[in-house]
DNA sequence: CATGAATGAGAATTCATTCAT
DNA sequence: TATGAATGAATTCTCATTCAT
């Protein structure tokens, strides 16, 4: 029953210092991401976050797999799956990320930073390509299903359709992270999913 | 004559200072980049390095310069001015994106380096906004000409074409950073131009 | 209990790092007082002092209420408060100042390095004029007794008087610094002390 | 000719650069005195300086015989020689030193800085007793005239007096460097004089 | 005489990590 | 589990001094 309990409160504290190191490094950056500051935060001694994350890249694996869940919620509710087009889902997905920008940036910033690490770290290669590979199935699926449903031009190869437009995804949310005016937002995002329904439809 | 030389030493020492940290910046990112590393490299004293560069952020500043300079140099050939269709001019864009991506990924990677830092360093903001707005500025500009050419649609509003483009672009080759499979970045850029084409054209 | 230890520890060792520095700060004077010094005097790693004291002006601050501390203590054997008249306490307190130069020199070297940079450190100004102000007080405390006893003349202001009495006890002191010959110190106070005596009683 | 130009030449950048360093070491203290901002100060690389003074010493040891000079020319017009008085002569004495702490305190800062360096440096130890043993030979003069004029006691040894004296201005000096209050000047010097004078006179 | 360029040695401070308790 | 204390290895920056020109 301790031993539950224990594993409760570790689990607790090892999910607590990953978010706010989350939150430190969407603000900070790896370039001045520091355990001490993160500990700090926490309320506990940096020798305890050390014994729950014995190295710093401990430490920053957990905040991916924290951004990896980040990315599952949608931020906007997503339409009742059953009924819905798929021109509707993409829509959908387009007001996902609308949201996405404006409410939690930091997912865009962490994003970013693990995006400019990736080159030098192959770990933190493969754990975006993860992340990329289901956001870009999930779109694949959608075109797909358009393109069955008809309303979609049939010339398109959904996967790499899909490839392009995540590209597109993050080129606007990280181009939006130094300057977050929503109204910017609003235009660009909109802006891109004028296109890219224009290229898919028929 | 021996003034001259020496000037010319100096300026010599700072673009070669400036180079190199460009490049280290480019590999390490902002995490890894170490003045004592970019004297060695340049084979002289860190003493040496901060004679020319009082401070790091003064050396920073130099590469920003620098990168701006690198985009001022096209990657490929460009189009003769006078006979070239606007959307000549704009498919020679993505020509140089693309190679800008094969060739010189460094300028991909320290862009979104600063990108990352904006959020936190004003004086980086504003010279990204300087970047973007040149670029900007002119793909709006190939834009307006193809409306006027008649080939472009007229309800296009070309700045803001062209603000979405650039993002778009950009997004294209932080997405290659990590993996830069060249058949890959073919097919991402050719998709984004044929995606952008449909998207322009009456 | 071990928290006890612990704290009775921590406090050891800032205790410890203090008086080795204000020995050093005596010896070497600010020009020449250096942290790594002080730590490797103390027999422990520079990021070790840093963790007692965050910064030098830290380390310099516990020296300046090391200093008063030292201030405190009589160098000789004070006469029974009781039964003294003003001019024996007068006495005992210039035999104090021939003791403190004759055994602790620090004193009076710490002291004039802090007076030397007063000037430029307000901070430190600041806690010289606390330290003044208590001297003076006693010092006028003992005068103004001499003048209700009727050995000291009464048109004497007890605080100006003192005023002018630490100046020169510390104008005495400071000449001694660099040629501490102990004849020439004797002579020195004994020379004061005559004066003031001489000026102070009826 | 050209030779005399050049020496006369070569004397101005020396005196130039010296009471330069003079000031910076007034207002600096030794812990702040750069020969770099002495250079600058002065218009002049800092090689060149290095060629009038190869080290920081030789510079040193300039500034303290500038000092010297200065305490040649006296802050206060003197009293004709041949008609005056011992006690009006001593009491112009005390009127220079308030004129000294009034307008040239950087005399005052110099010499306190040299004192405490005095004790690490036998240099600087030497040339202070020199310029003590003028200003004390000076007052030892003043005293053993009075006493031939028959206006102060004569139980007094005017050369240890005079050593007493020299300390006490001293002290009243550096008393007010850190808190240059005209009145409390006033009034200490103006304590200082009466005690003495009381002091010495029969 | 004067300078620009260069440097070795060292300065304070930082940081991830360890360890005894 | 949790902590206070400790540290090795860096990090940026400084400074007196040198030297070729």
């Amino acid at each position: 029953m301790e031993g539950q309990r224990s594993r409760g409160t570790r689990t607790d504290r090892r999910r607590e210092l990953t978010r706010i190191a989350y939150h430190q490094l969407a603000e900070r950056g790896f370039e001045g991401l520091r355990v001490r500051d993160v500990a700090r935060a926490a309320g506990v001694n940096i020798a305890t976050l050390h014994y729950y994350f014995p190295t710093k890249e401990d430490l920053i694996d957990a905040v991916i797999g924290y951004l990896a869940e980040q990315f599952q919620v949608p931020a906007v509710t997503p339409p009742a799956d059953e009924e819905v087009s798929a021109l509707e889902e993409l829509r959908w997905e387009f007001a996902d990320l609308r949201e996405r920008i404006r409410s939690a940036p930091e997912q865009i910033a962490v994003l970013a930073e693990l995006h400019a690490r990736a080159r030098r770290d192959p770990g933190i290669a493969a754990a975006l390509s993860g992340l990329d590979a289901g956001w870009q199935g999930y779109l694949a699926s959608i075109i797909g299903r358009g393109i069955r449903e008809g309303i979609f031009r049939s010339d398109v190869e959904p996967f790499q359709a899909a490839e392009a437009i995540v590209a597109q995804m993050k080129g606007i949310g990280y181009q939006l992270l130094a300057d977050p005016d929503p109204s910017r937002a609003d235009r660009l995002v909109a802006e891109l999913a004028e296109q890219i329904e224009r290229w898919l439809r028929r």
